[in-house]
DNA sequence: TCTTGACCTAAAGTCGACTTGAAGTTGCAG
DNA sequence: CTGCAACTTCAAGTCGACTTTAGGTCAAGA
């Protein structure tokens, strides 16, 4: 498969598979003259990053869970990871329900509604945290 | 309170203080001089800002959301993000389930596990999703 | 053979969210 | 009254994750 054909499949542009490969995130089989060739292999890698981008892991990350130079797997990391997962997870489920609540509440700011404020437990003592992201549907 | 002062109980650089201020996320409640004066409420604000940022919102939904020009409460956005964050915690879910039986299993690479792949059921199938994020704890 | 469209590389640009730097001002402890 | 730490502004810099641009290369269909 060619780059056109792995843009297509995966529904990331051709620049993005360029960059990935750049980083060592996907590899391509080799070329066809100068043209790098893919297996369809590499759509499930690249599935999987996109799953791990949305949730918030960096490209860095992506490379120590899932392509460690050596081969192995760090079952460590990958719990840590999966910790790390569950903190955002209640943080994200405390925030969706400060958000359905002020959605009904009739405080006439969120601010002013002791309930709102009790579900997302204003305080957040987390410095430097990390970046953004979307999430989207 | 001066500036310095949220800093310290914020967590908050001064820097951020007053970028906040000038995308309109917080508002200081007058001058000492040229120095800024916050009063208490901005601590709650600011807690909610870092709780949003850190479920993946931007500064500009921040804004749409808990400081709207008006006053007026967009109930209908508040119920569109909660969905969101529905979405998303699915994602998270799932790549917490993935990882942890990566962790266990005994398949020489993630890719050649059936589990893993199914657990992840890969294909992400949402181009132009956004940017990142840093889960941490 | 010629054309053309898909590919190539390297470098620079973009965007959000801040941070840093330079240069100036000022409240207040001593 | 002086000194200076803590503030001020405005502009430029940084970082991750890409995207865009400029200037080529080349396989294959007409």
């Amino acid at each position: 498969m060619d780059i056109g054909e792995v843009a297509k499949l995966s529904g990331l542009p051709a620049s993005t598979l360029r960059f990935y490969e750049q980083k060592g995130l996907i590899r391509s089989s080799g070329r066809h003259g100068l043209r790098r060739q893919f297996n369809e292999q590499v759509l499930q890698q690249l599935a999987l990053i996109s799953l791990a981008c949305q949730v918030g892991f960096s490209l860095d990350d992506v490379g120590q869970m899932f392509q460690r130079a050596d081969g192995e797997i760090d079952r460590q990391l990958l719990r840590d990871k999966a910790a790390e997962l569950n903190g955002q997870i209640r943080r994200l489920t405390r925030m969706r329900d400060g958000l359905l609540h002020a959605a009904e509440c009739q405080a006439p700011s969120h601010f002013e509604c002791p309930n709102f404020l009790r579900i997302l437990k204003l305080a957040g003592r987390r410095p430097r945290a990390g970046k953004n992201s979307a999430p989207s549907t």
